[in-house]
DNA sequence: GATGAATGAGCATTCATTCAT
DNA sequence: CATGAATGAATGCTCATTCAT
């Protein structure tokens, strides 16, 4: 019995994620200190969080800290986005080569929430970040990348409403009226505030985003 | 020509908040403190607003803002109960009496799309703040108060489930399809990314809804 | 025998120059956290010297000394400035009523040596500090300071210049002239290489530097 | 037409003085490392200019660095002993031979002035160091060096003072009456408030330098 | 010789809070 | 009620230097 047996399932999953965003076997000490970091920012908030909590909880010096993230900033930023191209990469995959809205506003809740579901710590994370990010020195990046991401989503949806398939909405309401629920019932969850995973009602989300949408 | 007519129609929404919250005279000090708090807090962020900014934007001193609000975080306790309580007023006003299920969540979207359209700063405020608060020592109160405040909708749902007029939904989700959306969408008009108002599209957002739970 | 008779002369003159830029009673604090600074900085340099030397060695805490000062920068400028309006002092006080360029020159040697040898630790300092003021933020405000401390004896020079009782220089030559000797040899005995004080010399060096510029 | 065209005069004299220092092929490195401190010293200061700010301007490695100069302390003290040392040469080379103390004031300060006017970045980051590298551990042999210099000079003037062909001075200010004035001109015009450069005053400020001290 | 990851003591500065007046 | 001087723990960050590869 290896030591992998020792990780739980979120710990696996968190491994795969950082070994997506830094391969390399000289990243084992960036990855440490973010595998670490998480815990921190979660347990305490990402400002009281300090460096020297995670100097202690890594193990690293502060000064190979600053050495590899450059801030405390970019510790926050390498970790976010770490969980955003990862939980971008979940979603494509599963709408890669729909054609319709319906399928594709079903795979999108379902990967967002299956995502979720097994990344808890890290979305939990990305809940805290987003808006410390998306004002930082990176905020135009996230923006890019966000549009990207609901880009092939936004195309189905709009020849559907073309062809006269969906309710005769204001575009700029599509984006909530498709996630917002989502969303809103992963926040609950993720603050233990309900029992069942969003995996566990990503039909019935979805389903509800649909009604909602279609005509 | 008073000094009403410099007021914004924020400035005077604010001012019927505060007023509603601290409506002695000699609350006359506190009221100006929480009128710089708020903008200082949305331009800087809860943490990074210190005191000392506090002191210059308000023109009071020190001791005085603590001889007042006790703390910092009782500055920002006052501000956010003054909000939520006028926001509850607000939807309690448009809920009352009403018997069906559909009509209650038509009232409630509309309230509080109409409550976050005229009291945008403190909205905004009221996102940034709601974390802190929860789960500061006022958390329990407020949980407390923000089940009064869904309770009414929330029986008249449960009523209308039984009676087999809604979807076969999971309890637990209710929420999240009710304001969801319609708090997603504030928060990205709030973030500057959207042009409509949320009254705007409260009509909308309200029948939606609503095609998301009923049969 | 009271306390006065424990400090040195030099201790007096620090502290009249201290009281006169800082006369209240409630800057008590801040004249005691300058009288420290001036040993440390001339101990340690400027830049070796820290904000927790001079806490100890002044027995303030740092929030006092920020208190008072804003800044690492504060202290220096505040400390070069008591030293620089006190030379300026003697200076004019000398100069005052001469209406002869030889004299005016004599008068601004005599006055210059003679300060450096009462404040030899205040002039010591404001050798090391010249260059980091010039620069900081007080750059401009002591640029004005220095024209009009010299601006008398400037005058005198160019009306007896125009009158041809003076040696055809350059006129950006002249200030060199008149206090570069001076200058160099107060900075070495301020170092310990030279015996004699400026005082002791200031004669010679008012007449070579007389030399130097009459026809 | 070569590289050469591309260097300005100042980076010419830069250059050949960093020759004369570290003539041997291998020694680039050094020299390139020499060429961009002195750059940084200037701009940022001694203290404020990074040894990491040196290996990115530089383009080398900190351990590189490290092993062709020991020490930050070492950077700044093999730069000021190759401007020292060429300076010194520079002097020698117009001092020797002479026989008289008038002309060998004028063949000082000529010199001095010329080598300021051809290296005025050097000139700047000597002025800069001097006190650093007096103090450091080169410091005793740097006053052996400054004796050395000056020692001609000094012969001639003591023999003329002694057959009473100079005005009756302490000994100690001749140095200071020397080249206090000339001294005190180059970093008025090193700083950028002086317009004609030192040697185009140089046969002034010699000739006002001896009518101080000749009789 | 060259590299750059790692180190950790040390620093300037901030800031919520207290309390004597 | 009001004031603002005083406090000092805590923080993010820097930087010269070392050393394994």
């Amino acid at each position: 019995m290896g030591q992998e047996n020792l990780l739980s399932g979120n710990e696996r999953a968190l491994e795969r994620v950082l070994e997506h965003a830094l391969p390399e076997p000289r990243h084992a000490t960036r990855r440490s200190v973010l595998r670490h970091a998480l815990v921190l920012f979660n347990a305490k908030g990402i400002e009281a969080a300090t460096i020297d909590d995670l100097r202690r909880a890594s193990g690293q010096s502060v000064g190979t800290i600053y050495h590899h993230f450059k801030n405390k900033e970019g510790v926050v930023a390498a970790l976010f986005f770490a969980g955003f191209d990862d939980q971008s990469r979940a979603i494509a995959a599963r709408i890669a080569g729909l054609e319709d809205g319906r399928a594709a506003v079903v795979a999108l809740i379902g990967a967002y929430a299956d995502w979720i579901t097994t990344h808890p710590k890290l979305a939990q994370f990305m809940f805290l970040a987003r808006e410390a990010v998306d004002q930082g020195p990176h905020g135009p990046a996230m923006l890019e990348r966000r549009l990207a991401r609901y880009d092939p989503v936004d195309r189905l949806l709009e020849r559907e409403a073309a062809a006269g398939l969906m309710q005769p909405l204001a575009e700029e309401l599509i984006p909530a009226l498709v996630l917002g629920a989502t969303e809103s019932y992963a926040r609950s969850w993720l603050a233990g505030r309900r029992a069942g995973t969003p995996s566990s009602h990503a039909e019935q989300l979805a389903a509800a985003a649909w009604r909602s949408l279609a005509r």
